[in-house]
DNA sequence: GCGACATTTCGGGCTTGACCGAAATGAGGA
DNA sequence: TCCTCATTTCGGTCAAGCCCGAAATGTCGC
């Protein structure tokens, strides 16, 4: 059982600007280098260090090296969806981008998300932005986004080539992952697919070349034969 | 305008020992005073008094007076539940690595917790415990708590009184709620029910007499009807 | 109004930890 | 091998904020 301390201090950990920044910078889902992460917390390297180990001591973040460098990354699930928590107990912020945030320390005109990102993005390890709304609604049993998919839905789903069999079961030995969980989307102010589902959707949309990463960038461009299969399989627009 | 300084603060805030404790123990759902917070935080009143002040103003608790005392409440459901999040990604709690739990520095002493609140008790605004857990699973769809609600299950919850249609509408004019959705129990390691249907059974089951608040404390004793009702209309034991 | 109780305000001591400059470590590339 | 770049370690400074004692404010019961 966590103890009050343990819970403490792990919020002590995100209640540090600098750390808070790099965390949120983190949240698109890519790995960043410990200098990048400097820059976007606005410290020298040297403070980013102190803070990137106390971070992945704590289980937040997960690092490895890559040639002279070492790349950064969410240490799990869990982490992303307390960034989350977070970003919606914020009345303020309940519809400003969390990432955006960690690029803006200033006070920030209020700006909208850009075009791209609105669009087709990842949230951590699964689809949001627009197209991912529109996909977990046409999913989902009407007005139950989170809930049930409705039969029509899964099966397209099947069709698409997902095993949900295997995604559904339980895997020995590792905690079971929420089959399918809403995420509300800030730039829609709407839920969409997040959970092991979720994470299967973006995985296969990238395989498939539905989806593409943007290099440096956490905007997806849907592809041609993308906007063809959502709207054929899945009736998306 | 909104920044990271917005989240980092806020966490900030739960990052003080004597406030998590303090946020910890109104998970329960119950409002609690000034003196009895400081008690729990182990702190002065006038310490505690400064720390409550700091949390209203962020939302995390509302607070209002009755009588020469003042009660304090969280402030939202997504305060609640970002308090399970942060509970979530603690790493001892999360899947850990089997490799460092063998090098493990402190096999702390792994207390239960009391009976009392292992059997049944709140968690915010819904029902948790073993009593929540299982009637989560049998509402739910064979090992999808938190998913679709089974067909016998919906019609159990009808027949027990709940309008499952008025609670998945949105209210106009509000941040729609979502209908079911899982909180994970730390004393069952399984999850039940929270959202808009957890929030509703736990008060039909404490209005028809279920279920019954025990004064000054988080646990809920079950009823010698609620314990009947349960297996009757539910199946539950 | 008076005394008891709950809470808040004020002021000052003290610890914690964020930060940077300087220097060390380690991996690539020529 | 030497040089460069990314990152980490060390040491010392400084500000933030937690905490309590004392005293003030406010409410209830008589």
């Amino acid at each position: 059982m966590a103890s009050t301390t343990d819970i403490a201090s792990l919020a002590a950990l995100i209640g540090n600007p600098a750390r808070a920044a790099m965390l949120l910078s983190l949240l698109g889902g890519q790995a960043l280098t410990a200098g990048e992460l400097a820059e976007v917390a606005g410290v020298t390297p040297q403070t980013a260090s102190g803070h990137l180990e106390q971070l992945r001591a704590a289980g937040l973040i997960r690092a490895w090296a890559e040639g002279r460098r070492r790349r950064h990354a969410l240490g799990s699930g869990e982490v992303a969806q307390l960034l989350e928590a977070l970003h919606l107990a914020v009345p303020s912020l309940a519809s400003t981008p969390p990432q955006a945030l960690a690029a803006a320390p200033d006070p920030a005109p209020r700006r909208r998300a850009p075009l791209a990102l609105r669009e087709a993005r990842s949230c951590y390890d699964h689809l949001a932005g627009r197209v991912g709304v529109a996909l977990a609604e046409a999913l989902a049993v009407e007005g139950d986004v989170g809930g049930a998919l409705s039969a029509r839905g899964e099966a397209a789903l099947r069709r698409w080539g997902l095993d949900l069999d295997t995604l559904r079961a339980p895997v020995q030995g590792r905690r079971p992952r929420v089959f399918c969980r809403p995420c509300l989307d800030w730039s829609e102010r709407r839920p969409h697919l997040a959970g092991a589902l979720g994470a299967a959707i973006l995985t296969r949309a990238l395989e498939t070349g539905w989806l593409r990463r943007t290099p440096g960038a956490r905007a997806l461009s849907v592809t041609p034969a993308g906007r063809e299969g959502l709207r054929r399989v899945f009736g998306v627009d």
